[in-house]
DNA sequence: ATACCTTATTGAACGTTGTTCAGTAACTCT
DNA sequence: AGAGTTACTGAACAACGTTCAATAAGGTAT
C-alpha cells in the first residue's frame, strides 16, 4: 500500500472521528469497523490502533461529540417562553435530534458492547441535561422541593429514553400508534398537571 | 470429529434452543455463537444450520420461549387484590423477571442486529400483555374510555421499558439513584392518582 | 442380503470482525 | 551523514456467521 504523507497523531485522530461519524451516518452502526474507517481516511486498520486503544474508544469519543452537539442544540432553544412550554420544547428537541441522527443515537445507547465503565464526562453531560429539566420543573411549580424535582426529572427522562429506544429499534410502531413525541408530551403533561392543578 | 448418533431434526432443534438459553444465562449475549452452541450440544457449527436458517432465528425462538415464560409468571399473580395493587404487582413482576434473566432480556430487546421484520407472534404477545394492563386500568377507573386506557397502557409500558433497558446497560445508576422498580411504581402511581383523584 | 434413497452430519472454506506486533519508512535533530 | 523518534504497514491470530460438497447412517424395496 502506498503510504500517505506522515501526519501528526492529533490530525489523524480527528480524521478518524470524522470518518467514523460519516460511516455511521451513511451505513449505520453495523457498517462501522476499523477497516472501514481506515479505508475512508486512506490508512491501514493497524494505524487506527496507533491513535485509539480500541474500537469502543472511538465510539465513546464520537458519543462525546454527539453530546456536545446536543447541548448546543438545547442551548439554542427559545428562552422567552413559559417553563412548561420550554420543557416541551426541550423534550421534543431531544427526540427529534435522535431521530435525525439514528446511528449516533445507536452508538450512544444501542450497541451495548460489554461497556465496563463510563468516562467521567458521561455522567457530567447527563447531569447538565437533567439540571436544565429540573430547573424548568421548579420554575413551573415554585413550591416544588429540589429532591422531588430531581426524581421527576429522572422519571421523565427514563420514559423518553424508552420511547426513543423503542423507536430506534423499529419496535415502537409494533407496540403503539403513538409517536415518541406524543408519548413524551403526554408523560410530561401528566407531570405538569399534577404539579400545578389549577393554574 | 466422532459423529454423534443420528437424531431427528426436531430433537436437535430443542437441544439447540436449550443450549442457547444455557449459554445466555452463563456467559451473556456476547458469549452466544453458533460454534458455542455446537460445542454444547456435541455437534458441529454447520449442523446448526440444518435446523435453523440463521443465528437470529435461534434468538427469535428463544425470545418466544421467554415470552411464554413471562406470561406464565403473570398468569400466576394473585387475582384477589384491588386493580391498583394488581397493576403494581404486574409491573414489578415484569421488572424482576427481566432482572432475573438479564441475558434473555438482552436477547429480547438489547442486541439490535438489523432486525428487519418481527414475527407475528411478537405483536400478539405484546397485545396480550397490554390487554391485561388496559383491563386493570379500566377496572380501577370505571369511567375510563378504552382508547384512553390503551394509550395510558402504552405510555406506562414505554416508561418501564426505558427503565429496564437502562438498568440492563448498567446506565440507570449513572442517571439516577432510583431503581427501575421505584420509577415504574412512581409513574404508575401518577397515572392512578390522576384517574381516580378522590378514591 | 444388496442396492437404493433419504436424511443427518461434517470438514473445510469464504469473508468478515477486533486486535497485536515486528518491521520499515519518514521526518528531526545533532 | 548518522542517530533517534515518530508514523505507518503487512501479516498474522482467533473468533464470528454462513455455505456447500462430501460422507456416513438409517430405513425401504428388491
Amino acid at each position: 500500500m502506498s503510504r500517505p504523507q506522515r501526519v501528526p497523531r492529533a490530525e489523524l485522530r480527528q480524521a478518524i472521528l470524522d470518518a467514523a461519524r460519516d460511516i455511521l451516518d451513511r451505513e449505520g452502526v453495523s457498517g462501522l469497523s476499523a477497516r472501514a474507517i481506515a479505508r475512508e481516511v486512506g490508512y491501514t486498520a493497524a494505524s487506527i490502533y496507533n491513535v485509539f486503544g480500541s474500537m469502543s474508544d472511538i465510539l465513546m469519543e464520537v458519543n462525546r461529540e454527539t453530546f456536545v452537539e446536543l447541548e448546543k442544540l438545547i442551548a439554542g432553544l427559545p428562552a422567552n417562553e413559559p417553563p412548561s412550554a420550554r420543557l416541551h420544547l426541550l423534550c421534543q428537541a431531544y427526540i427529534s435530534f435522535m431521530r435525525r441522527n439514528p446511528a449516533l443515537w445507536n452508538a450512544l445507547f444501542g450497541g451495548t458492547r460489554h461497556r465496563e465503565t463510563f468516562p467521567e464526562w458521561y455522567a457530567e453531560a447527563i447531569r447538565r441535561l437533567f439540571g436544565q429539566l429540573t430547573h424548568l420543573l421548579m420554575a413551573h411549580a415554585p413550591g416544588l422541593e429540589p429532591e422531588r424535582a430531581q426524581r421527576l426529572t429522572e422519571q421523565l427522562y427514563v420514559a423518553i429514553h424508552g420511547a426513543v429506544a423503542l423507536e430506534s429499534d423499529r419496535r415502537l410502531d409494533i407496540l403503539t400508534s403513538q409517536s415518541a413525541g406524543e408519548i413524551a408530551a403526554s408523560v410530561l403533561d401528566a407531570m405538569l398537571i399534577r404539579l400545578k392543578p389549577k393554574a
